[in-house]
DNA sequence: AACGGTTATATCCGAACAAATATAACGACG
DNA sequence: CGTCGTTATATTTGTTCGGATATAACCGTT
């Protein structure tokens, strides 16, 4: 196989993959992974400290998802046993199983072309 | 075929591509066609004019992406018949055409993806 | 010797974005 | 009825990134 230059140096490929909307991004891998923790803890807080990520973006990611489809893909509520929670519509649940699996092919596109480069 | 809930909305599939280095990044569609517009116009501030980017920002990436590999992929000149100018080595043309068919299979990737979400 | 366009480099400024902080409302539960 | 953990929201702070600006050095060309 030809000699690539770009295998001789130790970089490591990678990128991203996003839905985008007209305005505001929709879904990507961080948006992704915010709503698998919501699915799996039942709260914004707790997947936020999950993520090392703060309350208020994870708010505001949520936030901007639910505002830009008509069925929200995060329920909340306030107050309660918990103090509260919240959890994914069969909507959310849909867009995730759909978009993990995108992002799934898009790994093994990237790996692919990693192993092209080192091969 | 299925039905999608993503394929209701009209969002648009986007993504990129890079090569990461320990530190810098180091290739980019951004720094790609920074490198061919160099190719065409022989000039590091020109190749900045033509992209509508500042010609600091064009020196910089020119920099960083010198500053990671051994042999330079940008040879510049300063003074002489045209103030200066630059081109690209061969290892610069060499990375371009690899980076190239890199970002076009990912086109084609974003491409079957999103084809696949609307079919 | 002056000119012109370029490389090379430093400094300052503004916008964008996220973190940090604060506070109110909520409602089951003890 | 007070407590608790959460949602919901506003405000301030801090950091990062790129743009704007300025200046020096370079060297064919005129």
């Amino acid at each position: 196989m030809k000699e690539l230059l770009l295998a001789s140096v130790p970089f490591r490929f990678d990128g991203r993959l996003w839905l985008q909307g007209p305005d505001d991004r929709f879904m990507g891998i961080g948006r992704l992974q915010l709503l698998e923790h919501i699915a799996v803890l039942g709260s914004i807080s707790q997947a936020a400290r999950a993520m090392n990520m703060s309350y208020k973006r994870a708010w505001d990611l949520v936030s901007s998802m639910n505002a830009q489809v008509r069925t929200p893909l995060v329920q909340t509520q306030t107050g309660g046993r918990r103090g509260g929670g919240a959890g994914l519509t069969p909507a959310g649940e849909q867009v995730v199983a759909e978009f993990r699996a995108m992002h799934d092919r898009f790994a093994a596109f990237l790996a692919a072309e990693t192993a092209r480069l080192y091969s």
